[in-house]
DNA sequence: TCTGGGGTCCTAGGACCC
DNA sequence: TCTGGGGTCCTAGGACCC
């Protein structure tokens, strides 16, 4: 039988910010998403208050002002960075490692179980993460990815040593009916809403015990999966490979409404910059791009897109620049307010691979370009992002998003500790 | 007037995750 | 007045083919 641990960081983003700022410690403090917008992370002061994950902050502000809560914009640099640190310590305890998210990951310790106490490995790996780096973790352990998520769960709410190692299935049925369907991993907000009116379903046990072909016509093998991982039954492995991603995403929310065509087009530009940057850190090249383009607020937004085939496939930046700018003149209506822009690349696949199409017009990535694209990828690793741009991403970028709240970006850029 | 059956591929959209 | 950003997987339905 396969055993599983899952690895989640406490409170990641308050953990990172109290590792380098002690005054931090035993306060509440709060970290909001890009531009200020909502709240992401909460130290367990702000849970206790009943703030929920992911609300709009202006909705929170009074009641965070009022009790004196420490509300911190985003430093993804940070996270990331920790985020690394955190995953070389697991990896170093079990090579067999997957890492699910910034903040999570998944470890195969079948191979462990023969030799080795389990629970004294986890309070060692604990330790070890939390000497080494100042973050606090909880532990997981059970015989499949989804009941690993459950144990994870249990070891935050209802351990003190923050390791929770699931019995069999017989033996957990007490614990799973008291557990709302909603905590499974994979059961959202719809599907869980539907367990409920159609099915009858309310805890976890009670998705365990139904019927796994009733719930497939219902649900998919989806959720069909769900059942069987919740009996002990592995459906889900561990995926060690790094894989490329299929599509990349670039996109923000201006700081204020954007108005003006060109402020839009740089905005644009800027994206497919950052999109096509990661697209060839992959050593890959992209078959299209989508444009897409928000005006108005959320709820009564209307949206508009523009797919773009791009063919042959590139990762030339400026070659998409192009493309996006036309689609956006083509999308731009004067007079409206627009509150966010964004690309995709997709149909991505390896630089090596070769078109099957021959009678396509002449390769466009030519020497020159591909000799442009990585002098600016190596200029911005040395010296740092954004220090060589295209001229097309504009100079002033008043649609950039506001982040007045942020810490200074402690282990990647030394200069904003020196002028704290 | 009558109008098969089976298969593949592609895409848009939905649901979910952190 | 103010609601993040970056992903994955699955399915239904249409196009197309024989």
């Amino acid at each position: 039988m396969p055993i599983y641990a899952l690895v989640d960081c406490n409170n990641f983003f308050v953990s990172c910010e109290r590792a380098f700022d002690p005054s931090l410690k035993d306060k509440p403090v709060a970290v909001l998403s890009n531009n200020d917008g909502c709240i992401v992370a909460r130290s367990q002061e702000v849970k206790d208050m009943n703030v929920p994950m992911g609300v709009p902050y202006f909705q929170w502000r009074a009641l965070c002002q009022k009790n004196d809560v420490k509300v911190m914009s985003s430093n993804y640099h940070l996270y990331s960075d920790m985020s690394k640190r955190v995953m070389k310590i697991l990896a170093d305890f079990c090579p067999e490692l997957e890492v699910y998210s910034i903040d999570e990951a998944f470890l195969d310790l079948t191979a462990f179980a023969a030799h080795t106490n389990i629970r004294e490995f986890c309070n060692k790996l604990r330790m070890a993460v939390l000497q080494w780096t100042g973050i606090p973790i909880s532990i997981g352990v059970a015989s499949t990815k989804t009941l690993a998520k459950l144990a994870n769960h249990i070891a935050k709410k209802k351990t003190s040593s923050g390791v929770y190692i699931m019995p069999s299935p017989q033996d957990s049925s007490e614990l799973l009916s008291h557990l709302p369907v909603e905590e499974i991993w994979g059961v959202g907000h719809r599907m869980g809403k539907r367990l409920r009116e159609e099915y009858g379903v309310f805890t976890v046990k009670g998705l365990r015990d139904s019927d796994p072909h009733q719930i497939r016509r219902g649900f998919s093998v989806v959720g069909e999966r769900i059942v069987y991982e919740l009996r002990g039954i592995s459906c889900l492995t561990l995926e060690e490979m790094d894989e490329p991603s299929k599509t990349i995403v670039a996109s923000r929310s201006f700081g204020k409404a954007v108005t003006l065509r060109q402020e839009l087009e740089e905005s644009v530009a800027w994206h497919v910059t950052r999109a096509a940057e990661r697209l060839r850190k992959q050593g890959a090249k992209a078959g299209g791009l989508y444009v897409m383009l928000r005006a108005g607020q959320i709820g009564k937004a209307s949206y508009d897109s523009r797919y773009i085939s791009l063919l042959p496939a590139t990762f030339d930046t400026s070659t998409m620049i192009a493309k996006a700018k036309q689609a956006v003149r083509e999308m731009y209506k004067e007079g409206v307010h627009y509150k966010k822009s964004g690309v995709c690349l997709y149909d991505i696949m390896p630089q090596s691979q070769t078109q099957g199409d021959m009678l396509l017009p002449e390769w466009e990535d030519t020497p020159k370009r591909v000799t442009v694209n990585r002098l600016v990828d190596d200029v911005n690793r040395i010296m740092g992002d954004d220090s060589l741009v295209y001229a097309a991403t504009g100079t002033k970028r008043d649609w950039r998003m506001s982040c007045s709240l942020r810490s200074p970006r402690y282990t990647t850029h030394w200069n904003e500790i020196l002028t704290v």
